[in-house]
DNA sequence: AAATCATACTAGACAGTCCAGTTCTCTTCT
DNA sequence: AGAAGAGAACTGGACTGTCTAGTATGATTT
């Protein structure tokens, strides 16, 4: 029912835990109000009043969890970045694993960046960051660095992986080949979703042909042998 | 001196033209000073009150000119779609005009996509669109398909003419492999600039590696014969 | 007894309006 | 050509109504 619980290993709403106190229960209901407001209306367009409304709890306890509203965004700016982590890292290890070929295996992964980085809180998280990286330069390049960069790093790794098991060339530079991979995958969806709003979504068709083409591509420049074309 | 006279056909502060009444020369003054306002501070960030100063005129004669704050913002946005997309549009025939082989354009073409979309105005106007991309879905819409989508068709067809000139294997779909080129380029230093703030710019020599790298594989699927590596 | 609640409050910001006095620009007259 | 005057544009500043971050308080719940 709700998209956001099937990818990308985030979710916005915390999970209700049985036998927790009330504190940490409140603290968290506020948390989840709060990355709501924060996405829907960014930073300075979310208020105080809307996070405390919308978590059911007074404005004296949010501000008895959190100092002040700067604080608030970059606890929750953070705890997004572990999160979206995680969710990948071990998607590209599934992914990897059940792969025969590597063809397959790109495909797959392919669809995998699609599927997740087009959801809507994904994309918002996005704006939300880039809207506020000069405000918050320190909260959103960590956020960048041990969250962006480091799944890029993990699917470098990824990558060794396949060539490691006879699949893929050698990569001089991993790192690189995964920003390049991701590139051709992403790069036209991804700025359509950031440019033109949550709502414009691209047909799913295309994402076929994005899969397909970038990991032909992909392919010829990193597979081996001499390209199935 | 002014790094952003340089690059990518855009200039925010306009130029002072002579003779000129003193109406348009206000509204140009005022619509220099809401572009910077803008970009530092976003939309819900910038004040009227500032961009009154900024402009050195009185908040009247904002409202004279400008219905209202959303108003110069849209205004702002769309104009500078256009100034975009002609500058890439005429440094895309230069770069190629000039060059003698593919690898030699497309390694033109990746440094100048680097010095231009990483120069900071560009990069705080990218921001801006993106940030308010929900609350303006229209102009943040308009803003990309005809200033960003444009600019990567018209590279779709610079690419067909190096295929024309015998160059460049045929390409089925121009568009999709223009969005690849610069999905290689650009993937990995744009989503650090996006997400690092304005300050943090790459060094020069991963520009370099950038551009090289990116334009191989690019030839390695749609170069003539087979690769050069 | 500690946490939380509802509510009211402070202090400041901001979009947009209003007004009385001034400067500019353009037309008309000499 | 140049002076004069009319009307529009502009100015500075005050003002309204609304919103917001953050604080204070006294009652209620756990």
């Amino acid at each position: 029912m709700d998209q956001r619980q099937r990818v990308a290993g985030w979710q916005p709403e915390p999970a209700v835990v049985e036998g927790e106190g009330r504190t940490p229960r409140k603290r968290r209901a506020i948390l989840a109000a709060a990355t709501e407001a924060f996405l829907q209306h960014g930073y300075l367009g979310a208020s105080m009043d809307e996070v405390a409304a919308k978590a059911g709890v007074s404005k004296q306890t949010v501000y008895k969890q959190f100092e002040n509203k700067e604080r608030l965004f970059a606890e929750i700016v953070l705890g997004t970045s572990d999160q979206l982590l995680d969710g990948l890292t071990k998607a590209y290890a599934e992914t990897l694993d059940e792969a025969g070929d590597a063809r397959e295996a790109l495909r797959a992964l392919a669809h995998y960046f699609l599927d997740s980085l087009t959801n809507p809180s994904v994309l918002q998280l996005r704006r939300l960051v880039i809207a506020e990286a000069d405000r918050f330069p320190d909260v959103c390049g960590a956020w960048f660095t041990s969250g962006f960069e480091r799944s890029l790093e993990a699917l470098g790794q990824a990558l060794t992986t396949l060539t490691e098991r006879g699949l893929l060339r050698e990569l001089a530079d991993p790192s690189l080949a995964a920003y390049q991979f991701a590139g051709l995958v992403m790069y036209k969806p991804m700025n359509r979703a950031m440019f033109a709003g949550t709502e414009a979504r691209p047909p799913a068709d295309e994402f076929e042909k994005l899969a397909d083409q970038a990991t032909e591509v992909f392919l010829a420049a990193y597979g081996l042998g001499s390209p199935a074309r």
